[in-house]
Formats: C-alpha cells, sequence, structure tokens
DNA sequence: CATGAATGAGACTTCATTCAT
DNA sequence: TATGAATGAAGTCTCATTCAT
C-alpha cells in the first residue's frame, strides 16, 4: 500500500497540509546532497527540457540513491522552481550590478545614454548566454505553470520597469522621442533583447556577442531617439 | 507521456521531419473523421500544450474511438506537424498576401515605408492574436523536435528574410540608417514583435491591438531611421 | 513525466473533476473482464485484508494486465465499494428476504415469536458464514473510510432498525419486557449476533452452526422475555 | 508501508510472538525516550490506525529522531505488542480487579447476581470508554498478526473464562436458565457488551454510560434468567 | 545514545499503442 | 473504418531500515 492509500482514505485532511516544502538539511552532508542534486537538476533539464527530465536521471547524475531526491524536493516541480531562485541570484549579480551603479563613468561626467544601452544588453547577452539552456527551459515552463509564471514574470518586469524610469527620464531631459509610451516601449525593447538572444542561442549561430550587443543597442538607441555617437546626424 | 514519447521526441529530432506514413482518408466520412481529430488536437494542445497533451484526450473531443486515431495519424508529433501545416496556411493569408502586395499604393504612389510597417504590424498581430495559444505551443515544441522546428525556423526565417531585404533595399535608397546590418536588425525587430504579442497573449494585458501596432511601427521606424510622418524632425 | 506531473503543473484544476467513476463497460468482453477483477478482488481481500491487498495481486488473479484495472477501477478504494455493493446484495437476499415474510407460518397461525428469532439468526449466520472473510474485512476498513463506514452502518441500522420495530411490538403486545428501551436492545441483540460471528470466524472454532443458532436465539428470547417452547416456566 | 511490511506481518503470523530483541534501556535518559516513543505510539495508531500509521510519525511525534527508534524497537509490530502489553495493565486494573472482589457485600450478604452484571458492565464500559480508539485498532489487528491475535483472545478468554463459570455456578444453584451452553452465552454476552461499546463509540452517539450499563445488564440477566431487582415477575 | 541523512525495494498510475470484433 | 478493451513499459513516490558522525 504505497504512498497514495493513506490520503485517499483519510480525506486528505489530516496531513495533506498544502505543500509543506522540505526544510533546509541541518548538517553539512545534508547541505552538499542538496547542492549535488540542484546541480544535477541544471544540468539534466538544460538537456532534456522540463517534461521529458526524469527524476531518476537528476538523482543518477547527482551520484545518489532515487529515494534521496524526496529527502530535499518532493517534485519535478519543487526542485526547479530552487533552481530558478539560484539562478536568479546570479543573473542579478552581472545584469543589475551594472544598472545599479551611478550614472556617472569614472571620469566624473554623465553617463553617455548609448553607452549605457551597450553596456546594459552586453551585460544581459552574456549573463543569458552562459545560463542559455536552462533559461530556455525557463521560457518554456513559465506558460505551464503559476508559481513559475510569477517568477519569470516578477524577473522580467523588474527589468522592463527599470527601462521604463529610463525612457520616461530620457524623455523629461529632451533626450528620447515624446511620442513613445514607456510602458510599451520598454515591453517591446526588452522583449527585443531576450528574443534575439532566445533564437541564437536555439540555432548554432555565429553571431558574436559583441556584434550583437552593439546592432541591438544601435536599434535600441535609434528607436528611442537617442543620439549614437559616431552615427550620422 | 509514458514512456514511449520521450524516445520519440529523441528519435523524431533524427527521422521525424518527413515520415507523414498515413495516407489521406479516400472517403467522405474519412475525411471528415480526419478533420475531427485535428480540430479536436488544435484544441488540446492550445490548453494543455503539448508535452501534457494526451491522444486520449484528442480523440474524446473529437468524439472518436483511441483507436481510430491511429487510423489517420501516427504518434502526437505527426498530427502536431499537419496541424501547423494547416495552420500555416492562415498565417500565411492575412499575414503575407498582405506583404506580396505591390509596394505601391492605389494611386501609383511609391507607399510610404512607415505606411507598410503600420500595415505588417498590423496584419501580424491580428494573425498572433487569433491563434496565440496554438502559436505559443508552436515556439515551446520548437526547442523539442527537429521537424517542429525546421517548421518554425522556416516560417520566421521567411518573414524575417522578406524584411532583410526591404532594409537593404531602404539602406541603397537612403532612407535606412546604414550602419545597420540588416540581417540582425531584421531578427530582432521580427523578434520584438513576436515577442511582445507572446507576452501581451500570456498576461491578460489590455492593450489595443491598433495602439500596440502603432507604437511597435514607431520602435521599429525609429530603430530603422525611417521617418515618421507627423512625428519630430 | 508518467501520472502526477499534470495535475501537480496545472493545479489540478482542469481535469481533476473529483473522483469520477469510470462508467461499466460497454461490450460483453468488457463486462467479463469487469467481473473477473472484482471476484479476483474479493479472494485477495478475503486473503490479505485491505491494507495489505495489492492492485497487482488482483490483477494477476483475475489474468489480466496491471493497466486493465485501471480500465474499470480507479483505486483499491473504488473496487472494494464495488464489490461490497456487490456483497449487499447477495446478503439481503437470505437475510432480509426471510424477514420480509408474512408473521404468519403455513398453517395461517401468526408465527411463533421465538421460532421468528431463531429462523433470522440462522439465516444471519448462514449468509455471514458464506462471505466471512470479506466481511471480516468490511469491519475493519469501516472504521478507515467515511464512504465505506457508511455503506456499514447503513447495512446494521437497517438490520437492527426492523428489530427494534418487532421489539416495540411484542411490548406492546404484552410479549416482551417493558423495561427494555428497544433501540439499545437491538443494537445490543444484533451486535451481540455479528460479533458472536465474528470471533466465531477469526477463531477456527467448531461449534456448529445450528448449536450456535439455537443458543443464540436462547439468549435473545430471554433477554426479551420472550416465552421458549419447552424450556422451563 | 512500503513492500517490507506486508511480508513481516506474513512472516509475523509465524514468528513474531515472543521477539522483544531490544533490552530495556539502562540510564534514564533511555528510559524517559523509551516512554516518549510508545505514547506517542499510542497517539499514532488511534489516529490512523495500524497499517497507516508511519515509523516517521511515531518518531516525529515523541519529539526523537527517526533513528532512535530503532534503539528501542525493532519494528511496528514490536511496538505495538509493547503498546498493548501497557494497556493491559491499565484496562486491567480497574476492570478486573472489581472482578476480583469478593462475591460478598460490605454487609457479608452474598452479592445480588444482577448487581454483579452491572458492576462489571459499568466497569468496562468505563475502561473501554477511556481507550476506544486504540482497543479498536487493537480488534482490527487481531486478525493480522497472530502474537496479537494471540494477546486479544488471551484478554477476552480470561473475560469470557471468568463468566463461563460464574453462569455455570449459577446454573447450579439454580439462579440461571439450565438449558443455555455456558460457554456459548459467555462468548456471546461478553460480544455483545464489546460490540456494543464499540459501535457506541465509532458513531458519535449520545447513549449515557449509566443508561447504556442498565439496558445492557437488564438484557444479560434477563437471557441467562437472573431476577432482576424490581422488575416484573 | 542521539541524530538525521542515505538507501532501495516495492507499489501505484498513466497512457501510447496494438488488436480483436 | 470504427470501436473500445488490453497491454505493459516507464516513471513517480513512500517509508522501513541502516549507517556514519
Amino acid at each position: 500500500m504505497a504512498g497514495a492509500s493513506k490520503e485517499q482514505l483519510r480525506d486528505g485532511a489530516v496531513r495533506t497540509a498544502e505543500i509543506e516544502a522540505k526544510p533546509l538539511p541541518m548538517t553539512a552532508r545534508g547541505r552538499r546532497s542538496r547542492q549535488a542534486l540542484l546541480d544535477a537538476a541544471n544540468e539534466v533539464f538544460a538537456r532534456d527540457g522540463f517534461a521529458d527530465a526524469r527524476i531518476t536521471d537528476i538523482a543518477d547524475t547527482a551520484k545518489a540513491a532515487h529515494g534521496s531526491f524526496y529527502t530535499y524536493f518532493s517534485s519535478k516541480e519543487e526542485i526547479f522552481v530552487a533552481l530558478l531562485k539560484e539562478l536568479e541570484e546570479d543573473l542579478r549579480s552581472p545584469a543589475e550590478r551594472n544598472a545599479e551603479e551611478p550614472a556617472e563613468s569614472e571620469d566624473g561626467q554623465a553617463r553617455d545614454p548609448y553607452e549605457s544601452i551597450l553596456r546594459a544588453n552586453k551585460a544581459y547577452l552574456t549573463a543569458y548566454r552562459q545560463h542559455a539552456a536552462i533559461m530556455i527551459v525557463w521560457e518554456q515552463v513559465a506558460t505551464l505553470n503559476a508559481g513559475v509564471e510569477d517568477l519569470r514574470r516578477e524577473a522580467s518586469d523588474r527589468f522592463a520597469g527599470r527601462i521604463e524610469s529610463v525612457i520616461r527620464h530620457w524623455q523629461e531631459t529632451g533626450v528620447a522621442d515624446p511620442a513613445l509610451e514607456p510602458e510599451y516601449a520598454a515591453l517591446a525593447l526588452t522583449g527585443m533583447v531576450s528574443n534575439f538572444v532566445y533564437r541564437w542561442s536555439a540555432r548554432g549561430s555565429d553571431y558574436t556577442l559583441d556584434k550583437a550587443a552593439e546592432q541591438l543597442s544601435l536599434l535600441w538607441a535609434n528607436s528611442l531617439g537617442v543620439r549614437v555617437p559616431g552615427n550620422r546626424a
């Protein structure tokens, strides 16, 4: 009478209690095992996608017994979400730390708008590239699961929101085209970059990162009406 | 998706592309059954995504016996591809027929570039909107299966390719920024639109289609350096 | 991604729909298979009890593939309940048909009260004996599952209720001790019989059915104050 | 109860009876831990029944590590038997001490038979009531495991045996109906009481203990032919 | 002794696919 | 062709029990 039976018999009332996330391990050994499973999950999800990833494979890859998986996670969903949260930290560092830097360059001058755009795009492309496989899976799963969808929307809204205020600021200071709706523009332009890198990763294209960053930034700058140094009047 | 499926997808990456073993039905009754299955598949894929769609559900939705499915299709992949081919016809009509029109308006004048962009975007948004759910699934499956991936790349390359030549033409005629690489720009801009409509569908946003088309076209025109009528110099 | 995954991903909202009982089979072959599973379940439950019965064993006993079980039942609980319902029919026939007979014997005389008791007890013992193993399991499972508990209570209340009115009638006609509360007495006396037969079955006792019926009836008659023919004044 | 359990129960039927391998703890701390596990087991068995009780839960409830369970007990069966032995002490005190009292009341007169019955029933109902949940589990497990079955039969035989001699004695002294077989009567009447209290516990009935004791005793006395003070001739 | 992590056998379920009618 | 029952491989999850610290 493995598993299901108890719940079924007792109307689930007694022990169900929603989806109680497993507690973090207390010992160092436990932490190592949990981390090994997360690393393995990253590898397996990246390779097989969400739907085809098997818990068995994750455990095997982590060199753990099947059952050990359930010591730390209660489902494929749960480890996937845990993985994304870990990933977010990584992404926030390179991608956002940059944006949080002062708007001035080293020489104390206000940073040139085009240069800001270029730096941001380069940072984004770099970060995405590094985690491309799992990012793609993330995008795929987003449509299926509310929790994941939220994480994703949150992440992209945070980014788009920052861009939106920058655009607004540039409009106020006469740098950007006032005919644009900052909300639409921010959504469209951030989407342009993420879609570009997605397709770029999906096919084995041979665009270089620098060239891509430069072209995307040029489109971005033009579209906003931001002057690009060294470009035609 | 028990067991078999994974293998199929994997093998599919290698072999699928041109299977389509089952012959089209000869009798009217047969054609009706096949069409019912296709319609049902559209509904089920749109609702459940590819991985979670069950052949059982497709058959049930089509009010056919499970076994009947195999009279017309030999796998989930096959009916999915058949569905996409049907879909492409629909998409080509509104979205591309437009683009295939002569570049001149009725009065014999060369069509205004911005107007071209606006028309194209509006047509694309309209078509995508109509088939949003299945388009999203298409995008998801693209990474999993080579046959589907090909269909998808083909479709978007066809579109991006056309844009690419337009840009090239506009650069030659001094309408568009010569600093742009047409290939990058076409990929990025078509991606911008498709990503926008994707996110737009995913959330229940309340942007109107006209406003969205206008803003996207404005960004697009600006980014290329195409003059927008009635906008600041 | 077998089973669980879909439900988990989609919040269970779409397809869960409570516990939709499987439809009865449409073909004769299907009916035969279903019946074979029920018979097998009877055998397995009787031998192993509810908790230790394995679906695998039921399927094997019925000479069906594991998966076939799920064509007709969706869980161990469901087949168990189906089995009990079938059992009830059997029990009702010998045990109750008897009680529903006219209160007069063939010669047109009002039936002797003691004789009524004896006949009822003998019928009950006979029926219970025949299905002893599964009845015991029924009693065990009753505490665990609300649906089964209800079935059981219903069955015994129906029996106790009938006894209660008989006692009341005998009290009114001066046959039975008026100091008794019919409700308590009915519960206690029906319980006495069912408990007796339960313990009797559990151990391999060597009491004979006739002797047991006679002794139980004697206790029963005495306790109510019903005169027993041939007994001391 | 994954896998192992079934075998254990089966083997248990053959071997269990006298295992009790683990030695009692030497230190005070050890004794406290053991007792905490027993108390926890009582709670968990009462709530979940035997088959669904998990060692994990027992350990958790006792606020002990899972591993600690095995310091004191080597299986679910073992702790269950240990628990029953503890329980028996409790039951023997109120229920049997009473019966072991001299058959005379304080004034030196032989105790009235009806009064004896009433006292015994009241004591039994009280004791059972107090431990109802675990008693029910006991009854259920009895069919599964020989060791437990023995304990149970021993307990009820001890009780029924005593009743049997009382009946025999009353028959010899002309107090009870000589047509009764003392063995049957004792089994049936003790069963009547235990079944009554069982059903009474199972449903949330509102019978009072005193009323129940009185009615059961009345039935009991009547059935034996024992004169009930204050009742009709 | 206590702890909590690790193990793995075993049971459950699903569903694509085949087949007899 | 249509039907619906049968099959079984594959994957999920649980939990008693062992073990290193």
